[in-house]
DNA sequence: TACCTCAATGTAAGCCTTTACATTTGCAAA
DNA sequence: TTTGCAAATGTAAAGGCTTACATTGAGGTA
């Protein structure tokens, strides 16, 4: 009495096929190192059985999964989302499957999602930002889990990444709003605590009223979480200090929205009396009424650059390397020229 | 001359604590199998060695992975992203991790995708919708991968689902809708072939319609691919139909919000000459301008509930069932009385 | 013909864990 | 003290694949 098993192994299409297992192994994974004949032989074998590789083992034997996890903040901020879809397209393109965790932008959930996704035996990891604790980079280190950081570039830092410099383009969009002859500026933020991409705008601004010859403590700077709501109570905090800020950036476009929303509903004309600019440029800045001026950020190349970069060092030994992508401004219309009437 | 492993194995922890590798396996995943000594002993080896189980063994071995798979359309339609979110969540609860893989809404990607994540171990599979080969239900079958729909309740189906009723919401909007005055109805939808979404919505307006004592087939239908953009233009084309619609249904918000943005363009005013509806009610509902009126889904609830059935499933072998979740209208400000000055 | 080379194939040793079954230990009951 | 039983632990056999190394055989060269 034989035990019947779940499925056919490499050992039955070997037997099928007349050859050993290791031919049927090459078949699979260096089809041109056998010869055609025992290659035709085999495939009809597999055909046959409707044979499929066993994961476990496959992974055991080869110490590789062929898996890529990807750790974010969540996937329901949509600039996530579009890069994880371009990230996980070009991955497929490469044999890979990705394996998701998210944080909800909580650093010890962070930490553990790492270990998780490791323990699931993800062959390299995508991370959000550099900012982290060492011990954590000691133990992918020593797991010999190579890790690229993406949505953050900073040229001081020596692990590799794919992203855009945050201050350099939030920079930028600020020194274009001083241009227009504004003065008194605000800045409501995202949380800047673990996240150096909302740091890094902040510190945009800072850096461009410095090359204007204005003093960087005169920003009115209001820190808020996430959310349409939230930037629509700050805004409406923000408007009510003295002196009354002129133009308002935001640390991303859905605080600007919310900012938005929450001037039309006290009848404040955007931008005539007030400009409000954005950050991300995703669809809801298009949607937005008036469309929003904001930062285009190249979240999909993101993805795609990250996702290429790590399939080639997972297969190839590839050495990951920094990329720096570009951001752009986009400019709509919620930034106007300062009118002396307001 | 030893061979330097890259990380220490279950041997290593065993040999450390003087114990066999078989108590160690216990330790870990039945504590309570093991004396309390015993287990301070192994537990100390295994902080001291930073030992973490291999998982392609542990795989072989168990038979499982811990690892739920996910195929959606696509994660940048914030809809499926955040129900993604919720169900990863509630996964990650239960000790499972989540794998995903998006198909672009096509069969044949998604039929790809199905055969990867279950070659990578997936002890089971989240899918959207009903709709798909009989082939590939029987693959699944004969791997003994369970797999759960959702975003989808139909009655009439056999496989368990966790959705809503798309027909009978759709049908509900539409009511109100023709209870309003109006009896010249369009609806723009997304593709309908390999979609039953899409399909139920459609069926939904129609059976409203006769419900009402209309004639279904007066019902303007105009299909378009997934876009803001498409919305606009099969906004603008439906608007030149004579009689000129005074409703104009979409099948979800992206494409409400579209219409929306083309009828400012155009110099019609919503909802005063027409109204117009969408579907989903995502941020952008809320967010456009006016305020969207559509049907809220309860993507996060659907998403929680998914996850908790199949980590059931796998952990305990809890049946599947079906169940259906409500979908409600959310009045805003885009569907107004019908005014016969119009 | 004898010899060499290289491509194709085969052999078998891992890879690391789980788990059925066997053995030992500890303790209570007699 | 002896016996019996349950709890704790150990032994060793899978589990299915990859791959280093060994073997075979075909074709070319001297």
């Amino acid at each position: 009495m034989t035990t019947r098993r779940l499925s056919p192994t490499l050992h039955d299409v070997a037997a099928l096929a007349g050859v050993s297992t290791a031919t049927v192994s090459r078949c699979l994974n260096f089809p041109d190192q056998v010869a055609a004949r025992t290659r035709d032989k085999v495939t009809a074998a597999i055909a046959q059985l409707g044979y499929a590789p066993n994961f476990g083992a496959k992974a055991m034997a080869a110490r590789r999964t062929n898996t890529i996890g990807a750790i974010i903040p969540t996937m329901e901020n949509a600039i996530f989302a579009r890069g994880l879809q371009a990230f996980q397209e070009e991955l497929r393109n490469h044999g890979f499957t990705m394996l998701v965790a998210s944080t909800s932008y909580r650093a010890d959930i962070e930490e553990e999602q790492i270990r998780a996704l490791v323990a699931r035996g993800a062959d390299a990891l995508l991370l959000i930002g550099h900012e982290r604790s060492p011990a954590i980079y000691d133990f992918l280190d020593a797991q010999g889990v190579p890790a690229l950081v993406t949505w953050a570039y900073d040229r001081a830092e020596v692990r590799p990444s794919v992203g855009f410099d945050n201050i350099a383009a939030m920079q930028q969009l600020a020194g274009k709003a001083i241009g227009m002859g504004h003065k008194c500026l605000a800045l409501i933020s995202a949380e800047t605590a673990h996240n150096d991409r909302a740091h890094g705008r902040h510190m945009g601004v800072r850096a461009a009223m410095t090359d204007a010859g204005l003093c960087p403590d005169d920003l009115m700077f209001h820190e808020t979480t996430y959310g349409i709501e939230s930037g629509a109570a700050a805004f409406e905090k923000v408007m009510q200090l003295t002196p009354r800020p002129t133009v308002v950036f935001c640390g991303n476009d859905v605080l600007a929205v919310g900012a938005l929303r929450r001037a039309r509903q006290l009848g404040i004309d955007v931008p005539n009396d007030v400009s409000i600019t954005g950050f991300d440029d995703m669809e809801l800045a298009q949607t937005a009424y008036p469309p929003l001026t904001t930062v285009h950020v190249p979240h999909r190349e993101m993805g795609r650059r990250a996702a290429l970069a790590l399939a080639q060092m997972v297969k190839d030994g590839v050495p990951l390397a920094t990329v720096e992508l570009p951001a752009r401004l986009v400019m709509r219309d919620t930034l106007a020229e300062l009118s002396h009437a307001g």
